[in-house]
DNA sequence: TTCATTATGATACGAACGTATCAGATACGG
DNA sequence: CCGTATCTGATACGTTCGTATCATAATGAA
C-alpha cells in the first residue's frame, strides 16, 4: 500500500482556502487557481479532489456549516462551564445570539462567506439545498430556551415563544448585516439586544 | 439641432434591464452584452451611456434606490388616502414594514437585487458608498412613528422607540431573506409582525 | 525493492467577458 | 436639405477562467 492520506482532511484544508478568499474578496473572486495557491497545493490537486468548481463550492459550504455548528455548541458549553451551578437562561441566550454577530475577525469572515453563499443560493438550487439541510433551525433552539425560561419563572410576562424567537433571530441576522456594512456599531447592537432581553426577562 | 433624447431616461431604461437580469440570474450574470439584449439596444449603446461596467452597476443601484423610495412614499400616501380622517399609526407602520417583504414578484425581484448588491458592496467601496447615501434610514422613520404613536396614546406601555424600531426593521429584513429562501411562508411572517405590533399597540 | 497512491508541473483549449475601434445608418431640428 | 446627435453593426484584442491532458516525481506500506 502506498502513502495513506485522509482525503476528507485534505478537502477541508482546501475548503478553508475557499473561505479565506471568499471572505477577503467575495465569492465571485473564488477560482480554482487562487484556491490552490491559498491552500498551498497545486491546481491539479484541487481538480483531483473536487473535480469541478461547483463541487468545490458546495462542499466548502457543507464544511462551513459543520464548523459553525461545532463552534456554536462549543461556545454554549463554555458559557455553561464558566458559571457552574445555575446559569440563567438570559445569559446563555445572549451568548447564542452573539454567536451570529461579527464580534471578531473570525465571526466577521464567517458571516461574510455565509451571506455570499446565501445570495448565490438564490440562483443555484444545489447550493440552496446545502443551506436548507439545517435539521435544527436556530429559531427552534431560541424558542425552546424561552419556553424553558418561562417554566422556571424567569420571564417578566407571558409571551409567544415562537414569535419572540423569530423576530429575535431574524433581527440579530439583520443587525449583523448592518454591522458588516458599517451602518451600526457593535455597542449599539448589543444595547438593542440587551434592551429586548430586558423586555423579556426584566431588569438583570 | 438633431434628435433630442432624454439621456437620463435612456440610462434608467438600461438600468431596468440590469435589475431584471440580476433578479433572474444573479448579479454575477450581469454582463454588458446581455444587458444590451435585455434592454433592446445595442452593446455599443450601453458602452455609450455608461462607459464601464462598474459605472453601469453603480448607477443601476442609484436608480434602484430612487425607485424604492418613490414607491415607499407612494404606498404610504395610498394607505393614508384609503382611510380618510384618522389612520392609526399601527396600520401605516404595518404597510411600511410590508414594503420590505417579498409580497409579490415585483418586491421579490427588488429584494433579490438589493441583497446581491449588498453582498457585492462588502468588497466594493464604491458600491458601498451608493448604499450608504441613504440620508433618512428606515429605522428613524419607524422610530418616529412609534414616538408619534406614544404621544397619541396608541401604545400599550412605555417603550424605547429606537430599540423597538431597530429590532423591528432588522427583523423584517431577516424575515424577508428567509422568505426568499423558502424557509418561511408569508402568512407566518405576517403573523410574527402582527404579534409584535400587538405587543406594542395592544389588541387591535 | 516494488508499486500503487498521492501530488506536481507544464500546457493547452475553448468560452466568456470588458473594452476598444471604425464605419455607417437613422432621425430630427434648423 | 443639412448637419449633428443618436444609435447600430461588425469585429477584434487581451485577459481570465474552467477544464482537460500527459508526463513525472515523491512517498511509504507490503
Amino acid at each position: 500500500m502506498p502513502k495513506r492520506v485522509d482525503h476528507d482532511e485534505r478537502r477541508r484544508q482546501i475548503a478553508a482556502a475557499v473561505w479565506r478568499i471568499a471572505a477577503d474578496h467575495g465569492l465571485d473572486s473564488v477560482n480554482m487557481r487562487d484556491v490552490a495557491a491559498e491552500a498551498g497545493v497545486s491546481l491539479r490537486l484541487v481538480q483531483y479532489y473536487f473535480e469541478t468548481k461547483h463541487n468545490l463550492l458546495v462542499l466548502a459550504l457543507r464544511y462551513l456549516n459543520e464548523r459553525g455548528e461545532q463552534r456554536a455548541t462549543a461556545r454554549i458549553t463554555a458559557v455553561l462551564a464558566e458559571t457552574p451551578g445555575a446559569t440563567s437562561t438570559r445569559v446563555v441566550l445572549r451568548e447564542v445570539l452573539k454567536e451570529f454577530l461579527p464580534i471578531d475577525d473570525e465571526h466577521r469572515d464567517t458571516l461574510r462567506v455565509y451571506l455570499a453563499y446565501y445570495v448565490r443560493s438564490l440562483n443555484d438550487p444545489e447550493l440552496a439545498a446545502a443551506f436548507l439541510t439545517d435539521e435544527t433551525p436556530l429559531e427552534d433552539l431560541v424558542a425552546g430556551m424561552l419556553d424553558q425560561a418561562h417554566e422556571s419563572h424567569e420571564l417578566v410576562c407571558r409571551i409567544d415563544a415562537k414569535r419572540e424567537a423569530d423576530l429575535l433571530v431574524s433581527g440579530v441576522n439583520g443587525l449583523g448585516m448592518d454591522l458588516l456594512q458599517g451602518r451600526r456599531q457593535l455597542d449599539d447592537v448589543m444595547g438593542t439586544i440587551d434592551y429586548h432581553l430586558t423586555r423579556l426577562f426584566g431588569e438583570p
